[in-house]
DNA sequence: GCTGTTTGGTTGAATGACCAACCATCTTGG
DNA sequence: CCAAGATGGTTGGTCATTCAACCAAACAGC
């Protein structure tokens, strides 16, 4: 029952952060969440913030499960898909980038955090290289810039509407991405250099 | 010289909470940075919360002062001003980043906190829009979409582009915000709508 | 089949450190 | 001389982590 136990842990470490926060979830919450005796937390994890790493990964793996099915699509309905979902993960589960920009703060000071925060945010900027690679492609479009910079700025775009919408719940996040969507749609074509 | 003391208290405060987070930077350490005894601190601040939305306010002040040039600006040479302003601040000054990144996780579970935050993504975001809108009057360009949604895409981008450079310091952030200025430079021009 | 033992998993109380906020007490400028 | 300003020790509480004890299932020898 081993990895049973484990897997609860991490479950209601995800669920208590999420709701809490970094700050205010104690590992007594975590462990009242996951229905599981306090001691039993540091048999698995050495420390608290273990056991946080742990819990992002758990976060994310939804996410990055939703991004599947762009791999298979044509590029233009992959790039469509992509915001779609954006839209729909945004409304429907803000857990996840609750959980995420919490992380954001923390790691600003906290080294291992940080590492997870980052390998999260270079597996979304590699989805977007890859669409955007194969619409550059598609359309034969010569960007003034490289790929990476301008995949770089799309994914930053979706960083900063998921925190402004968290911050401000009024905020118009399905409007943000369109403009944005429009932009880069815009773009693409006319993305063309002279040279070559 | 009470407003003195005051003042040294929120300029430790501030200098404590970018180096050491919000979490670790304890009244204690923000009373040594401001070279004031720790009761002090309380005398003009009945709690920690208030004294660190007072931080915040100071550290956005440097970036409004910043900001305020543009106003008397052509609109394009303003956009143009606006990114470079913003690449100077992100390598030169990234301090009011690290605190406002902070804030960002602390008030997503802290009102108070966040209404300090979002003041301030308000009032940049306010600045994007009205260089957008001598942008697009002096283009007489017709966006698919509304201008406020517009200066929000950007502005979310000035964000993701901060918080990657903030978790991974060797993130090429000039390199994300050419990218991004020549997206939003292709897609004025573009943005002409055929009905009327 | 039965007993004694080992082992992996689990418990919750105890420990020691730390912190925000309070307050009794001084200091000083007006 | 008296507030307003300033001090730093005290208080009550919380927290991550540790630990000794407990349990149940697997297993050994007989």
């Amino acid at each position: 029952m081993s990895e049973d136990s484990k897997e609860k842990i991490v479950a209601g470490a995800y669920r208590a952060l999420t709701s809490l926060g970094y700050a205010s979830a104690s590992v007594k919450d975590i462990a009242a969440e996951a229905a599981v005796a306090p001691g039993l937390v540091h048999y698995y994890f050495e420390t608290k913030e273990d056991l946080l790493v742990a819990a992002i990964e758990y976060g994310c793996r939804g996410i990055s499960a939703d991004l599947l099915p762009l791999a298979g699509m044509d590029a233009l309905e992959a790039a469509r898909a992509g915001f779609r979902t954006e839209k729909e993960q945004l409304s429907g589960s803000p857990d996840v980038y609750r959980l995420i920009f919490d992380m954001v703060g923390v790691g600003l000071h906290n080294p291992k955090i940080a590492g997870a925060v980052k390998s999260h945010f270079e597996s979304r900027r590699q989805v977007i290289t890859a669409i955007g690679a194969a619409l550059l492609d598609q359309s034969r479009a010569r960007p003034g810039v490289a790929l990476e910079s301008i995949s770089a700025a799309i994914w930053a775009a979706f960083i900063g509407i998921s925190v402004q919408k968290l911050i401000e719940p009024d905020f118009d996040s399905d409007g943000a991405l369109d403009a944005l969507a429009e932009m880069v749609f815009a773009y693409i074509p006319t993305a063309t250099r002279e040279g070559v």
